[in-house]
RNA sequence: GCCCUGGUGGUGGAACUGGUAGACACGCAGGACUUAAAAUCCUGUUCGCCGCAACGCGAGUGCGGGUUCGAUUCCCGCCUGGGGCACCA
């Protein structure tokens, strides 16, 4: 009997699918364990083999979870909202509704190929208007309320207001706008929309004003990645800052819990830095400077104030209001040619140039300590969005203000001495301060302390924590998207009852932008009426919460009873790539924590264990066009030409050879007359490795495999590929080893002319051995997400067993059980072969008994002065004086020692042994 | 520019806590079976040197240093691939 994949794998599926042996109740005696992969967004080009790596790797777990004994939810769904489906909208008039639908569909056969272990009775569409009922719901939620930094928890913005009637906002600072002050009698005089328009000041969810991308042309806004060298990437057209108004979530008020939180969840390290530099919390002062010549000031926020006597110029962000104001007359066309300049530019390109560039405003600050005039120079690498927009410059300490400062010859204060040497900067904490008034003499990281105080004696500075994270901007002026649930009333933003929700996203005739840069939404009349909000909200309000969602998929009463997520509490595990690191997965956990706050969960942190899976690349083939001719050359001959590289699809190609037919029909016979000039025989191709897609020419369909080859052998070639955590390149050579690996496994149990094989002889020690080795490893490197070291355990394991023509139902229906997480259906259809009912999931995992794979002896490797010369077996109960009499005895090593005097002998048992002469 | 991460044979990778570098697989070479092919099986395969052979010598984990009896692993400096940087998801 042959091991034909297609039938099993199909047999397979469809009695899963039969017997909702997936499905997952919210009741159970056993332990729970939430496995959670990042859902994907169902993009029109399908699946390529990099999106299912890893749903793989948390299909495995999940499996062997199950067979542990734990009561597993492992959900799948689709984060349907996005840009992607908009434009394809755009330009086919396809409603993207429709076409996400579309890909939904193409996306679940591909994933069904692969025979996941979901449990599909829970999916979620961000997109389904009873999935975005809710998102509008946890919005409005977080509308309705404000920061109790007292408290240190969210709650509601009713509580605030009975404050304020009460004593004001003494004890409440205004965390939108500081100079908001006022008692009980103030709070009562103002007007209802006055009161309105403080109350946003505080909401967590706001409405204010920011800058974007404005594209006119396009009549559009766009993403940092839709703008090239401060063009448009479609169509080359000029893009500006605009101000707009936008809805934001006040996530700078969480940024010390977000950054405590990292504390109780196992993120990588990598993950958890990545996160904690965004949120980006350093302590230092706010100064005042006044301004010669005006009675304006000038605040800045520096971490080292102890610089101050340093400081030799300022600057300002061109974006800084302060400027209009304190331009000299003949100052003023350089100021303004400069400020249109960097409206051109990107905060990326901003801060990655090299090039300096500023200019003077012709206004002076004054050094408080010492009345020192300063000039104020506006630059692109001062960001407005930063501390207070305004830095003081210290060149001799800071090398960006170094370059400033000597690019346009501004003189530089040396105020550390020798720690300075004229060339460049030197940012130490460790120097002694000169130059420095009232801190000469001081350590500069003493200094701080000493300076900050004298400023706040002084009244014109203050201690301050800064946070490089700002206010995440939760609006687009998009269609896709969920609307707000948000009516405007004179100015006043009104929110929607919950009973009027979900707040349907209407049809619209075109899906272009609205008016002065509004989204689509602003074109229908009825709505623009009923005077709603047009912005929608961006991709990650869906994705902020979805995984509650799984956990009470269908209730109608609550975005998810308190009951469901007691039971599930966080994700156990949480698999996705790195890319997520801070977007995705910092607003989660923003999310999660208001929910806690407002009493809706009982949890604060979403993901208890977090799993990076690598990228998988693309590796391109590219074939070399002798230029402005027909002719191809083979890549060994390329340099021999001028010639022009072209991608071609990968999967004309075996290994680096060229299918030239195939190449000739390729592309509606666009190369049809193609001529070759072969080396060897043979169009060899050139190979780079890049990102996969498909642009490039290099995207693998996964289905293709798995019509080739089988669910089970593509899995376990994903797996094998490497660690799963890293990228690292496809290449579809490989899968014929792991094909191999399962057709070694099926004839342990068929053989092609007798059949069953299978005896029911006991196993002798050396098959218990191999046996009990790899329940081990499959088990050690399964929980530490080693899945590609376990399924090379599991071909040592068939080897092994091959080698002895070891075909005992006792060694092998153990190793059934640890392989069905890898391969399922060969492992499920073996498993009924063997005459057993009910699924091999459900079969107890197999006891490891060390006894098994006792050694009483180790073959030692021994080294003469680090390098291994020879090996000598020792019984693993020897001592080191044992060992040493023995190893001295040792011919070799008496060879080695030509009777030189021993310095040092050093054995670690059951490692190795040194001999140092 | 800033932050994170990787670099080991022809290729993907292994070596888990400083202890035999190259497991497992691909590819390649040779062989067996076969009329032939496919499938399967066996042998070899880091590089260089001597060679009949070796369980003979030397080098070797991006490059240059260092710590150690011993370094792919730890430290310092460099080169280089990938990801992120707030409206792609």
């Amino acid at each position: 009997m042959e091991y034909s994949f297609r039938d099993i794998e199909k047999k397979w599926q469809q009695n899963w699918k039969e017997t909702g042996i997936y499905q997952v109740d919210n009741n159970s005696s056993k332990p729970k364990y939430y496995v959670l992969d990042m859902f994907p967004y169902p993009s029109g080009a399908g699946l390529h083999v990099g999106h299912p790596l890893g749903y793989i790797a948390s299909d495995i777990y999940s499996r062997f979870k199950r067979l542990k004994g734990f009561n597993v939810l492992h959900p799948m769904g689709y984060d349907a909202f996005g840009l992607p489906a908009e434009q394809y909208a755009i330009e086919h008039g396809i409603h993207p509704a429709v076409s996400t639908a579309r890909n939904i569909d193409t996306f679940r056969k591909q994933l069904d190929n692969i025979g996941f272990c979901y449990d599909w009775s829970r999916e979620v569409r961000t997109s389904d208007p009873a999935y975005y009922k809710w998102t509008q719901w946890i919005f409005l939620q977080l509308f309705k309320s404000y920061y109790n930094r007292t408290a240190a928890k969210a709650m509601p913005i009713t509580e605030l207001v009975k404050e304020f009637e009460q004593s004001g906002n003494q004890s409440h600072p205004c965390p939108g706008d500081e100079s908001i002050q006022f008692d009980a009698a103030g709070w009562g005089s103002y007007s209802p929309a006055r009161q309105q328009e403080i109350l946003m000041h505080y909401r967590l969810a706001f409405c204010g004003y920011g800058e974007v991308n404005w594209c006119e042309a396009l009549g559009t806004v766009l993403a940092n990645d839709e703008v090239v060298n401060g063009v448009s990437e479609r169509g080359g057209y000029p893009v500006v800052k605009k101000k707009l108004r936008q809805w934001y979530l006040r996530i700078t008020e969480y940024a010390d819990r977000l950054l405590q939180g990292l504390e109780t969840i196992e993120f990588s390290d990598a993950m958890k830095e990545m996160q904690g530099n965004w949120i980006g919390k350093s302590s230092g002062a706010e100064i005042s400077f006044a301004l010669a010549d005006t009675n304006a000031s000038l605040m800045v926020y520096t971490t080292r104030p102890d610089t101050i006597f340093g400081v030799d110029f300022m600057v300002v962000a061109p974006e800084h209001e302060l400027i209009e104001k304190i331009t000299t007359p003949e100052q003023r066309q350089e100021v303004e040619a400069y400020i249109t300049y960097v409206k051109s530019r990107s905060e990326r390109e901003r801060q990655a140039e090299k090039k300096i560039s500023g200019a003077f405003t012709g206004a002076y600050a004054l050094n408080p300590f010492n009345g020192r005039k300063i000039p104020v120079w506006i630059s692109e690498y001062v960001l407005a969005g930063y501390g207070t927009g305004a830095i003081m410059a210290v060149p001799c300490g800071d090398e960006r203000d170094f370059r400033f400062a000597q690019h346009f010859s501004i003189p530089v204060t040396n105020i550390i001495g020798e720690a300075f040497n004229g060339n460049e900067a030197n940012p130490t904490k460790d120097a002694v301060l000169s130059n420095s008034g009232f801190l000469d003499g001081m350590v500069m990281r003493n200094a701080i302390e000493t300076a900050i105080n004298r400023l706040e004696e002084m009244g014109i500075g203050k201690r301050k924590v800064n946070y490089k994270m700002r206010d995440a901007a939760f609006s687009r002026q998009r269609y896709w998207g969920e609307p707000f649930p948000i009516q405007w009333k004179d100015g006043t933003a009104i929110p929607l009852d919950e009973t009027e929700l979900p707040l349907l996203l209407p049809e619209v005739d075109s899906y272009s932008p609205g008016p002065e840069g509004e989204g689509p939404l602003a074109n229908i009349p009825e709505w623009v009426a009923k005077e709603l909000e047009t912005n929608t909200m961006p991709g990650y309000a869906g994705s902020s919460w979805y995984f509650l969602r799984y956990m009470d998929p269908h209730n109608n009463e609550t975005f998810c009873s308190r009951k469901a997520s007691d039971y599930w509490n966080q994700v156990d595990l949480y698999i996705g790539g790195t890319e997520h690191a801070v977007g995705h997965l910092l607003y989660s956990r923003l999310w999660t924590k208001i929910l806690f706050d407002l009493g809706h969960i009982g949890f604060e942190e979403p993901f208890r264990k977090l799993l990076n899976q690598g990228m998988i690349q693309g590796s391109s083939r590219f074939v070399y066009r002798v230029r402005n001719t027909k002719k191809y050359v083979s890549a060994g001959l390329a340099a021999q030409y001028e010639t022009d590289k072209l991608h071609v699809d990968v999967n004309m190609v075996d290994g680096v050879e060229l299918d030239t037919e195939a190449f000739r029909k390729w592309r509606n016979g666009e190369f049809a007359e193609a001529e070759f000039v072969l080396e060897d025989g043979k169009y060899i191709c050139g190979v780079e490795v890049e990102k996969m897609s498909k642009s490039k020419f290099n995207t693998v369909n996964p289905d293709m495999l798995v019509e080739k080859f089988g669910a089970d052998t593509f899995r376990m070639y994903e797996m094998f590929l490497g660690p799963v955590d890293q990228s690292k390149p496809w290449d579809t050579k490989g899968i014929e080893g792991v094909h191999r690996f399962i057709k070694k496994l099926w004839r342990l149990f068929f053989d092609e002319t007798k059949g069953k094989i299978w005896t029911e002889e006991k196993a002798t020690p050396e098959e218990l051995k191999i046996l009990h080795k790899a329940i081990k490893k499959t088990e050690d490197d399964t929980e530490r997400f080693s899945f590609n070291t376990a399924v090379s355990g599991f071909m040592i394991c068939v080897n092994e067993l091959s080698d002895l023509k070891c075909n005992k139902r006792e060694i092998l229906e153990p190793l059934l059980i640890l392989l069905a997480s890898y391969a399922p259906h060969v492992s499920e259809e073996l498993w009924h072969q063997l005459g057993n009912e009910g699924s091999v999931l459900d079969a107890s995992y197999p006891a490891f008994i060390a006894e098994h794979v006792a050694e009483s002896a180790k073959e030692y490797p021994v080294s003469i002065n680090g390098k291994v010369r020879t090996s000598i077996s020792i019984s693993l109960s020897a001592g080191e004086n044992e060992v040493q009499e023995l190893v001295l005895a040792n011919e070799t090593v008496q060879k080695w020692l030509e009777g030189k005097p021993l310095k040092k002998f050093i054995f670690v048992k059951g490692r190795m042994i040194n001999v140092v002469i």
